[in-house]
Formats: C-alpha cells, structure tokens, sequence
DNA sequence: ACCAATTCGGACCGGATTGGTACGCAATAG
DNA sequence: CTATTGCGTACCAATCCGGTCCGAATTGGT
C-alpha cells in the first residue's frame, strides 16, 4: 500500500523546490517545467498550498509563488495535510462521528496513538532538512522495533 | 487523508476479535457478525490473512478460522500488509523502478526514512495489546507539534 | 486612465482504483 | 452421500484521484 497520494508527494516535491529557491519569486509554469511536472498539477498544488497559507501569490505580469515562511518553518506535515487533508490512521480517526463502533470498538484509542506518532515523524522534518543531505536520525533504531514504545522520540521537533 | 485504506481496517477488527477468542474456533459468518461486517467482506479478509499465513483455516462442517499464532507475536503492521500489500510512503518507495526522477529529486532517501518510522509504529504493537488498553506511550510529548500547525486531529475542512 | 498581457483561482470531467457482492468449486465431518 | 464450510474467480458499483478547461484579478505599458 501507499500511504501518501501522488498528488501529495509532488507538492512536497514543488514546496522542496520552493525552498530551494527562497529569494526567487516563481511562476506555476516555471516551477512546473522545472519539477517535470504537468503545468497544471503543479498549479493545483500550488493553488492548494496557497490556500494553507504555505505559499503566497502574487497575481499579474511578473507575478509568481512565494514560501510565506523560512523552510525551516514548514513542515512536512504541513504541505501534506495542505494538499490530501489531515491525517489520519482510519476513517474514525478523522471524522469520529461515522463510526458507530465508538462504543464497543476496543482498537480505537490504539489508532489515535499510532496517529500522534505518525504525525510526529511527518512534523519532525521541515523543508529545509529536506534540501540537503540526511539531517535527521537516519532511523537506524528502528530496525528492531521493541513495542513498549517511544517509537519516533528520539527527535523531538525542534 | 486516511492512511490505512477501509478493508485494513476491517481487518485489523476482525483480527482483534480472533485474538480476543484465540482458542475459539471461528466461522466467517459468525466473525462477521461479531464485528457488524457484511459477511461477504469479512470472508474476504480472512482469505487474505489465511493467504499471509496470519490465520488457519479448517474447512467443512465445524470449520472456521483462527489465528495461525500466539496473539502478541502478530504486528499490526502484518494485518495490513496481508490486506493493502506493503506499506510505502511514497510510489517509488516500492517501486524504485517507476521513478524517473531518481538522479535529481533529494527528497527520496528522507521518505526512506520516513517510510521505516511509520513501519516501525505499525510493527511495534500486536494484536495482544490491541485488546487491553493502551499499553504504549501516548506520546503525550506530540499534542503540541510545534509551530501554529495543530494539523492533526482537529478537523476543520467541511 | 485605459488596455492588454500575464498570472492565479475556481469549476468541471474522465478514468482508475477501491470497496463490496455473487456464484460455482473443493474439502471435510457426520 | 450429503450438508456445511471455506476457496477462488469474476463482476458491479462507487468513490476518489488526476487532469484540463475557462474565468477573475492584477500589473505594466501606452
């Protein structure tokens, strides 16, 4: 299975390059040309991320697309739950109303954990980690797992 | 976005309700019943975890299900790779080949890492700890992720 | 001050994947 | 032998994703 949708790791794609490139101002089509991605996908992205408040626009001649902050600031997290939406594990972690197993359900309070730390791993690395070269704990602790816990601690976020 | 796709979490419910029963011979339609699952999508999910050799199955009269091991020695993370396949962040976590982008895109080896923390969580708790309660870390140190964000859990869109 | 080029913004549509169902076959216990 | 149960295949429906189109806003030139 694939966690993340296409369209959400283009735009980590695209708000990498934005961040690449923090003076520049840029144009949909030149940012799409220089992912390799269609024009238009790079501009629903974009139009999504603006939406966020990730990336400001300016409209006209000259006009273009901005990160509205340092990419030290934005998170992965954010620019994935921009484009697919918050995250969550299962259908009720989301929207908890349209499960009617709430009451008898014993998994549920489980998923919400494995939620907080899947979000976490995603909050943990921002943009500008995602330029350069491997900047975070390489996961080496991982490979046996060892339940009990603290499963992504090891870095916390900032 | 939703991480896990319906049927997997259909299964991991059926496979807390096996583990809750682990000495109990189970019929699908009994386990269907048990869960509130159409009987039809319940057969399908055990025939996928007995594929995975996550459950046995007896057949004819007095047959059923039940788990192929102990409880704790199933990870979440198994369930549902029998169902959704292996888990990836991203296209080209599983599928190198379809990437073209390989030589330039820096953001690959950080999904990889990404990719092994979100597989740990799912392989860190087992069905046996999915029945009582929690019995792993909050995170409790998540609940701020950090900056303005708030991205998860609170549920604005809509 | 107007016009026009350029750029973003929202609505729409086709297609693929997923979720769910139905039917016929194989195996086993009574 | 027969009834019960799982097994496999094939099929249908629906949601969601990805992509394209056309309209709105703004700046720069004239």
């Amino acid at each position: 299975m694939i966690i993340l949708s296409k369209l959400a790791d283009y735009g980590v794609i695209v708000a990498t390059h934005l961040a690449a490139h923090p003076d520049r101002q840029a144009t949909a089509a030149a940012i799409a040309a220089s992912t390799r991605l269609p024009r238009a996908t790079a501009a629903k992205l974009l139009k999504a991320m603006a939406h966020a408040g990730l990336v400001t626009a300016t409209r006209g001649p000259a006009g273009g697309y901005r990160l509205a902050r340092r990419p030290a600031a934005i998170s992965i997290a954010e620019v994935v739950a921009a484009i697919d939406g918050d995250i969550g594990l299962t259908q009720c972690s989301v929207h908890e109303a349209d499960c009617e197993r709430t009451t008898y359900c014993p998994t549920r309070p489980h998923w919400a954990a494995i939620n907080r730390a899947v979000g976490a791993a995603l909050s943990a690395i921002s943009l500008a980690e995602m330029i350069g070269p491997l900047a975070f704990a390489p996961a080496a602790s991982f490979t046996e797992p060892a339940r009990d816990a603290r499963i992504f601690m090891d870095e916390p976020p900032r």
